[in-house]
DNA sequence: CAAAAAGTAAACTGTACAGTGTAGTTTACT
DNA sequence: AGTAAACTACACTGTACAGTTTACTTTTTG
């Protein structure tokens, strides 16, 4: 592999550890050639200014969050089928590294603004949900005519606990038998809704 | 009005609007002394630093944030009554200051870790909502056991699709038709899983 | 193997800003 | 009028950091 390569990628592994763990304000360029084990010119050949280089880590991490897709059972529970949808996106939202990322991203979006859309531009949209939802409603199991909406209150009721809370700092998300518990009412909640008796 | 009380007035409105439009990072004390014509060194008479400032600025804005408490009535409709707290709390939750006070308190809680705690231990909590529900399961009304996950369900709904996109600057919170919309069906869901029918 | 491309260390420029020190002035109270 | 507290202007210290320059070395490539 090229020298160039290699310590391209040593700089991109480095800022992405130190804006993780402090933030882009608080990471300054030094600290990363040093952490890249690079010199700092080197950094400034690869990258153009700072906020170039943020970019491009933060457009590695978004690639990197998605959910596994469920595809839709027609023989299976809806309700266990949602179950699973929901703890697949539970463990994504509040991994580590999500956390860390959304955080350095909101807080960039903030004082840059237009760089969210930016790199939102540059990630495909991780639609399993609103697939399932459509499949299970074309099916006749659900009974929505806004799969939208409904993706919407199902999103919303999950990171309404599971994540909002974890990236204001103010909480934890529930674990074990009390996130078991509030997935399941929660569902119940939905499917109660939307699922189709009639 | 002692005048030094009217300095101290004025600078805290200063850093109020220097905050509020342009976070604590880009406002400087430089800034906030010009704005609140005084001296710098007057600034640091009545605040120890610029943290102090902020933390004292910030207890007002929460302090303000606060929805109309709407009473139970035993008589109304549910739904027109959970119709009404819904506007009036997206109403708060949208207005200008509001988010820019809790987007100001977000960044600076990344930064300063428990700056948030400090800062929420100082104002009192609204439970106008939980109240509602209380009253509402204890008429007969509700079949909520658990009123503190029926509030979570109920304002998770509502933040999900009226702060949070807000806050975060990806997109608006929806308006006059679409909000009416959302919320009659949003109510329905809620009241659907939480109404005593039987 | 020689030229071009990429890397290195280290000193440097320029700027921004928190916070302090000082000497002199204004205000409020007795 | 006299005094203490609070205010002012402004210069100053110290630090942090983005980005550049320079003189030199290593790696890649034709």
């Amino acid at each position: 592999m090229k020298l160039s390569t290699q310590k391209r990628t040593a700089i991109l592994q480095a800022a992405k550890e130190a804006f993780l763990s402090q933030g882009f304000r608080s990471t300054s360029m030094d600290q990363v050639a040093e952490l890249a084990q690079v010199s700092k010119r080197t950094v400034y050949n690869h990258f153009e200014n700072k906020e170039a280089l943020f970019r491009a880590v933060s457009v590695g991490l978004c690639a990197q969050a998605k959910t596994l897709p469920v595809i839709y059972c027609p023989h299976a529970s809806l309700h266990e089928q949602l179950l699973e949808i929901a703890h697949q996106e539970v463990k994504v939202l509040t991994s580590k590294p999500y956390v860390a990322a959304f955080r350095a991203l909101l807080v960039e979006s903030f004082e840059l603004p237009g760089i969210a859309e930016q790199i939102a531009s540059e990630i495909p949209d991780d639609d399993s949900l609103k697939d399932w939802i459509t499949a299970a409603a074309k099916d006749g199991q659900l009974n929505c005519p806004d799969t939208k909406q409904a993706t919407t209150h199902f999103y919303t009721l999950i990171k309404g606990v599971f994540f909002w809370p974890v990236i204001i700092g103010f909480g934890t998300a529930p674990k074990g038998k009390e996130r078991q518990r509030y997935l399941e009412n929660t569902i119940a909640m939905f499917l109660g809704y939307y699922s189709a008796k009639d």
